[in-house]
DNA sequence: CATCATGTTACACG
DNA sequence: GCGTGTAACATGAT
C-alpha cells in the first residue's frame, strides 16, 4: 500500500485506540514467520507481550510504537501490509498474518490489532532504538522540519541518474513511492526522466513545494487505495480518485488536455503528459 | 500462459 | 564507489 499518506492515516486511525493498552497476547500464524525480523519469532513475542503502548510514531512508510519496556515496535507494511483494529471474536480473515489482543478495557471496543498482508512481503521488528529498525541510509521523513529545500537542491545535485528515481530513493527523503512521485513530478513540470543534477535550485524549490502539497493533499482524503490499503478501520482511502497521472494512461491531462502517457522508469511504471512535463 | 502491481534489497555489470 | 537493470520475495487480478 502505502506511501507516507496511507502510513499516517493508519497511525491516526490506531493512536486513540492503541495508547495506554496492554499487549496480553502476540500471535504470529503458522507459516508467516517470515514478516519477524527479530532473530526469533520467540523474542519478538516476548518483548511485545506485558508491554503498555506509549505512543505512536512514523517515520517515512514506518510505524513505530513505543513500548513501556523502552523499547520500539516498528512495523513496515510493505506493498499490501495493513494494520486494522478488530473487536472481539473477529474472524481472522484469509490473510491475517499475526496479530495483538490488547487488554480489555471499559472504554473501547477494539481488543485486536489484525495485521493483513495479502503479498507477505511486510515486517514486524522489536528493537531498543527505533533507529535500529530503520533502513540504514534513511534520509529525513517528507513532512518533517528536517527536510528542507536546501537539503533537496543539495541532494539532487549529487546524483545523475532520473529524478524518478531520485525521489524514490528513501535515502533521498523518505516517505514517497511511485504513485505520488509521478504525481509530484507532473506538479512540478518535470519530465520523470530528467536527470537530477540538470534541474535548476528554482525548480528543485518548485518540487519541494509539490512533495508537501501532495502529500498532504493525498493526507486529507485518507491516502490512497491502489488495491489493498485500508486504514485502521478497514475503509479504502480516496486519493486515487484524484490523481492528475497516476492510473490515467491514455486520458486526457487536465492541465493541457494531451494524452497522458506510460513509461517504465527504474521497472516502475510511470505515468506524466509529454506537453506538460520537460526535460 | 503472460504481465502487472503501493516496497525494499541484493547482486551483476559497466 | 556509483548508477542501472534485473531478480527476488509471494500472491492475486486481468
Amino acid at each position: 500500500m502505502p506511501e507516507l499518506p496511507e502510513v499516517e492515516t493508519t497511525r491516526r486511525g490506531l493512536h486513540p485506540h492503541l495508547v495506554g493498552r496492554v499487549i496480553v497476547d502476540a500471535q504470529i500464524h503458522q507459516g508467516f514467520e517470515r514478516l519477524c525480523l527479530n532473530t526469533n519469532v520467540k523474542e519478538l513475542t516476548h518483548r511485545l507481550i506485558g508491554q503498555r503502548i506509549i505512543d505512536t510514531h512514523r517515520y517515512g512508510k514506518y510505524l513505530i510504537f513505543s513500548l513501556s519496556s523502552g523499547d520500539s515496535f516498528v512495523v513496515h507494511l510493505r506493498m499490501t501490509g495493513a494494520l486494522v483494529l478488530r473487536e472481539p471474536g473477529t474472524l481472522t480473515g484469509k490473510y491475517e498474518r499475526a496479530r495483538l489482543s490488547l487488554e480489555s478495557t471499559m472504554n473501547c471496543m477494539f481488543e485486536t490489532i489484525s495485521f493483513q498482508d495479502v503479498r507477505r512481503f511486510g515486517t514486524w521488528n522489536v528493537v531498543g532504538d527505533f533507529e535500529d529498525g530503520l533502513a540504514v541510509n534513511i534520509g529525513p521523513d517528507a513532512l518533517s522540519p528536517n527536510f528542507s529545500p536546501d537539503h533537496l537542491v543539495s541532494t539532487l545535485r549529487r546524483k545523475s541518474g532520473t529524478i524518478k528515481s531520485a525521489l524514490l530513493d528513501q535515502s533521498t527523503v523518505a516517505g514517497l513511492g511511485n504513485i505520488y512521485v509521478d504525481e509530484i513530478c507532473f506538479m512540478a513540470g518535470l519530465d520523470p526522466r530528467k536527470r537530477s543534477n540538470t534541474i535548476s535550485k528554482k525548480k528543485t524549490k518548485e518540487l519541494f513545494i509539490a512533495i508537501q502539497d501532495t502529500l498532504s493533499r493525498a493526507l486529507e482524503r485518507g491516502g490512497a487505495s491502489f488495491k489493498d490499503y485500508v486504514n485502521a478501520h478497514g475503509v479504502p482511502g480516496g486519493a486515487l480518485d484524484h490523481c492528475y497521472v497516476y492510473g490515467r494512461v491514455g486520458m486526457n491531462c487536465y492541465k493541457c488536455d494531451n494524452t497522458i502517457k506510460k513509461i517504465k522508469i527504474v521497472g516502475r511504471g510511470t505515468h506524466y503528459c509529454p506537453k506538460c512535463q520537460r526535460r
